[in-house]
DNA sequence: AGCAAGACTTACCAATTGGTAGAGAAATGG
DNA sequence: CCATTTCTCTACCAATTGGTAAGTCTTGCT
């Protein structure tokens, strides 16, 4: 018998890995269960339903993500150099939870069961980055651009460039497998080049 | 009796909507024979198999998607300019066809079967994108930065938008649903901020 | 020791899935 | 007008799915 609640983070996190890379219609119960060694009816009793599961997942993984980025949008650090602290923030989250991102990208699409779960999580998160980056621009700090399309396409690119390995590879592009750093060096530049003013 | 093939190309309009919006394994081929009146076994006897369906309307309809940006990308038009043409074609098809886009999210997927697929569609496009945008840049006209990474940052954007709807529209965004005119008009004032020298 | 609660199991099920086999109906070409 | 091809149907199936019911084993508390 297993120690504590060993098992049921066991499960959380092959159904993080399961969730994330063949999604939610994809991962079946008795699969999962037998990569665990487990029966299916464990799972169904830590977690009495499929659904559930997923619920549980999505609460489980996305506190590392909305930690981190509440702490850079609340700190007072300088305030060109938030950008930075944020790209940083999201791709050390994204290093330490490579699967996170393949969660976010199957959850978020239109249908999945885990939706309106992962909105209440987002939105206010999405919302205060949308007011600080406004209030950045009204001050001048920062060119003045569409916040919420910015935002949107970071998130959008982050979430693409680490799912769409598989065909980046493919493609022959070894720059896809280069280091995570040299990818968020890279994104910083650009970032910079098109937010900050020329001077 | 269906006229010519009319019953097939009905079969591949409506499983463009239903992968592009449930996915793959979320399309059942009796839901999807029964919302055309049809049996099942016609959509079979048509496409032989389901992962044949797929394919065929991965097939059927990125043929609007490489044919207008090859268009682009092999015209001899005005170089800086070609950015703003390059978004533009992008946007007109997405508009005509707005059922692609959550198509190329699905298919997109590592594990998808059409995945192979779409990276041969997708691998010469994209190798000659990166091709132009070097080029550009070499010449000076365009600011350096990585060409794949701006890329893949474009195409993940308006898939994203376009894909990611539901969680915008619950975020009481109502800019998410401005008239796609508007959302074009903004990405190209932003890409032409950050790709083009300031003089 | 005894007992209750928690953890995990076997046994079973109804529903849905993609797919096969073969029979008719309609259009087409001679 | 007949024969062939194209198209759609009914009937059926094996496999898989998420989920229920009820049992067994372990652990901890008194």
């Amino acid at each position: 018998m297993a120690p504590r609640g060993e098992t049921k983070e066991r499960i959380l996190q092959a159904a993080l890995e399961s969730f994330g890379t063949v999604g939610y219609d994809g991962t079946s119960l008795d699969d999962l269960a037998a990569g665990l060694g487990i029966r299916k009816q464990t799972i169904l009793y830590h977690f009495v339903a499929k659904r559930n599961l997923l619920n549980a997942v999505v609460d489980h993984n996305t506190v590392y993500l909305t930690e981190a980025l509440e702490q850079v949008l609340s700190s007072k650090a300088s305030d060109a150099d938030r950008i930075e602290a944020l790209v940083r923030s999201v791709f050390r989250v994204a290093l330490e939870q490579p699967l996170l991102l393949g969660l976010l990208r199957e959850v978020s699409r239109p249908g999945s069961p885990a939706a309106p779960r992962l909105r209440n999580m987002m939105v206010p998160l999405m919302d205060r980055a949308v007011a600080w980056m406004e209030a950045e621009m009204a001050a001048g700090r920062m060119r003045r651009t569409d916040a919420q399309l910015v935002l949107l396409s970071a998130y959008s690119t982050v979430v693409g460039l680490a799912t769409e390995i598989e065909i980046l590879r493919a493609a022959g592009i070894e720059r896809a497998l280069r280091p995570v750093a040299l990818r968020r060096r890279e994104l910083l530049r650009f970032l910079r080049a098109s937010l900050i003013p020329a001077k």
